[in-house]
RNA sequence: GGGCGUGUAGCACAGCUGGAUAAUGCACCGGCCUCCUAAGCCGGGGAUCGCGGGUUCGAAUCCUGCCACGUCCGCCA
């Protein structure tokens, strides 16, 4: 709780000084007690009771005497060797209801580059997960006061857009579902979809490449080195014909996202490097370096065994025929991306971090920093890891049809005065915001298995109970300005505030301190599992403190349930949550 | 074989920059709608924190060995 840390300073710098306690120790272990029930701060006595020569409970019992009278505090105990710091409700009160200053409108401006999906095909669950979690990156900062730009790096060259486009140039429909026909049929839901539609054609060519005969194989394979060759020297006609090819299905994805509420500042393309030539300066660049090599065939690469990375240390970064590979344009578009921005973060999947960790190293070597980088794990299947080639996949888009689908059921089943317009609306909200919480609530690293009943649970922890306790609050709201009131003329705390004041009032205290650890950790889930505290805690105080009561209304009750109603809508806003008035 | 990540109740998941009785949800058992939306609230049972060693006043947390799972180890993207 910084903000009842800060009240106490001056008086804790006072008291562990005169014990001789040295301002660094006792400020490393002052934090946010573990056992909420004995406060809000604690400070373990345990570290200086050498120093000091006391006991760690006579030092606690001490200081809790010295600062037992703080305004802030209610109480300022000492037991077993801890003392135990419990906010006055009174003072959170007066301290919460203000909203914190928000700005940063100078501050530094943050890159937050995701998903940059390839534009082959559509969105998979397993692929969303990167957008879903840049996304609410991006949300947290802009919540935090931050000044952000979401960015999609488009990956328009090279061999999976070159196979695309050679594919819709040399296929037609027919060959295409002759090729697939053992496949699953096409979901005509998604008919005109482009991503659904042209991934067909990508397929085809891909079954192709590896079983048509030999001679038919070497002429593609042929073709398809021409255009990415030609791309990769960034041939302007080439290009163009592979932007033809994946900007529809591009379209396509983002159209997924953008129902999911996602949605970005910028778009940069791969390309952009090679045309302007910053690809070959780099290379030439590293060339200089004396940690380069050359391989038996001309191809150049870095040690990077002598820069600590263990493994495989070789990192090539140009062809024998001279062109660049993915990761040297990656370095380039970094270097770019610092001319954007002062702080750069990305967003990748585990399979990147050796790549990343390359990227990161090879930029340290040309004086650049390196990204921050959140990485996450995989959502697999219960059949193993996903794959749009093997059709081992559930589709972002089915997805979101099944979940709006169950959510309509239920919002029927419990509404039933509802009109089918209000219901569907409902539904959307509900199962948009369930997909993504249930998403975006474990840490990123944690590797899980899809299941249906998973990412479509609606039940406790997951997004429509905070829903319900911000529609609680809106309810209240309504009924509120129906009466007339236009703020709070007073507003105190009650003799003996219910408990579900005190601890709504603990909640608000401490989401500042939440959204920050969460953004400046890159670990949103923090703040999505906090939101559900707070919404929790809303349920308590809706429980014990009424705001209206037979027309009268409770300034401060009001008070507080505005605050909550507002802090729990940013909030839901953050974490990609449709904060719904009434459900 | 090597690098990195993960392993916590039946299931899922938090805590991991060392601190008190390991938090929460689902599932299970019991209770609450003359009262601001019951998608809610209250109560109950359930954990050798993967296994073994070590460091420490104190270890789920740090170190080390092992085991399981994931991921990477293209001059692919």
């Amino acid at each position: 709780m910084r903000i009842l840390l800060e009240a106490l300073d001056d008086d804790l710098e006072a008291a562990m000084s005169a014990l001789g306690v040295d301002a660094a120790l006792w400020r490393k272990v002052i934090g946010p007690a573990r056992e909420r029930a004995e406060g809000d701060v604690a400070l373990p006595c345990f570290p200086f009771a050498k120093a000091v020569g006391q006991s760690p409970a006579d030092i606690a019992s001490a200081l809790a005497e010295r600062l037992g009278d703080h305004p802030a505090l209610l109480e300022a105990r000492a037991s077993n060797g801890y003392l135990n710091l419990v906010a006055n409700p009174a003072w959170l009160l007066e301290h919460v209801l203000a909203p914190p200053p928000r700005n940063d409108a100078d501050g530094p401006l943050r890159l937050i580059e995701h998903t940059s999906a390839n534009p082959n095909g559509p969105f998979h669950v397993g692929r969303a997960r990167n957008a879903i979690l840049g996304d609410t990156l991006v949300r947290l900062h802009r919540l935090a006061g931050h000044r952000v730009r979401s960015e999609y790096y488009v990956d328009d060259m090279g061999k999976q857009v070159g196979v695309l486009a050679w594919a819709l140039k040399h296929l037609d429909e027919g060959r295409v579902n002759a090729l697939l026909a053992e496949r699953e049929a096409p979901d005509p839901t998604w008919e005109t979809k482009a991503d659904h539609a042209r991934v067909r054609w990508y397929q085809a060519a891909q079954l192709l490449r590896q079983e048509a005969p030999e001679e038919e194989q070497a002429l593609i394979e042929a073709e398809i080195a021409d255009l990415v060759h030609a791309s990769e020297h960034g041939d302007a006609s080439v290009l163009a014909s592979f932007e033809a090819a994946y900007g529809p299905v591009l379209d396509g994805m983002l159209e997924t996202l953008s129902r999911l509420g996602i949605t970005f500042d910028a778009f940069t393309k791969e390309s952009t490097f090679v045309v302007d030539g910053s690809v070959a300066a780099l290379m030439d660049e590293l060339e200089a370096l004396d940690i380069h090599g050359v391989a038996d065939n001309g191809a150049r690469f870095l040690d990077l065994g002598q820069r600590g990375l263990k493994g495989k240390t070789d990192f090539f970064y140009r062809r024998a025929d001279g062109s660049s590979l993915y990761a040297t344009r990656d370095l380039a578009y970094h270097r770019w991306k610092w001319t954007q921005a002062d702080q750069l973060i990305d967003v990748l999947g585990e399979d990147h971090r050796l790549q990343a960790q390359q990227v990161g190293l090879t930029l340290a070597e040309l004086g650049v920093e390196a990204p921050e980088v959140v990485f996450y794990s995989f959502i697999k299947l219960p059949e193993g890891k996903m794959s749009t080639r093997r059709g081992n996949v559930v589709f972002m888009d089915d997805l979101l049809e099944e979940a709006t689908a169950q959510a309509a059921d239920l919002v029927r089943g419990l509404r039933p005065d509802y009109d089918e317009a209000e219901v569907k609306a409902i539904a959307e909200a509900v199962a948009i915001s369930a997909v993504r919480f249930n998403i975006v609530r474990v840490s990123p690293e944690k590797g899980f298995t899809f299941t249906w009943e998973d990412a479509l649970s609606l039940d406790g922890g997951s997004a429509p109970f905070a829903m319900y306790a911000h529609t609680r609050a809106c309810a209240i709201a309504r009924r509120l300005e129906a009466a007339g009131w236009a703020g709070a003329e007073q507003v105190v705390l009650p003799r003996s505030p219910a408990p579900g004041l005190v601890e709504i009032l603990r909640l608000l205290a401490v989401h500042h301190d939440v959204l920050m650890q969460a953004v400046e950790q890159h670990r949103p889930h923090l703040f999505a599992l906090h939101l559900l505290d707070l919404a929790t805690a809303y349920n308590a105080f809706y429980r014990d403190c009424p705001v209206l009561d037979g027309g009268v209304v409770h300034d401060t009750h009001a008070a507080v349930s505005e605050r909550a109603r507002q802090v729990l809508h940013d909030g839901l806003v953050g974490v990609g949550i449709v904060p719904l008035e009434h459900m």
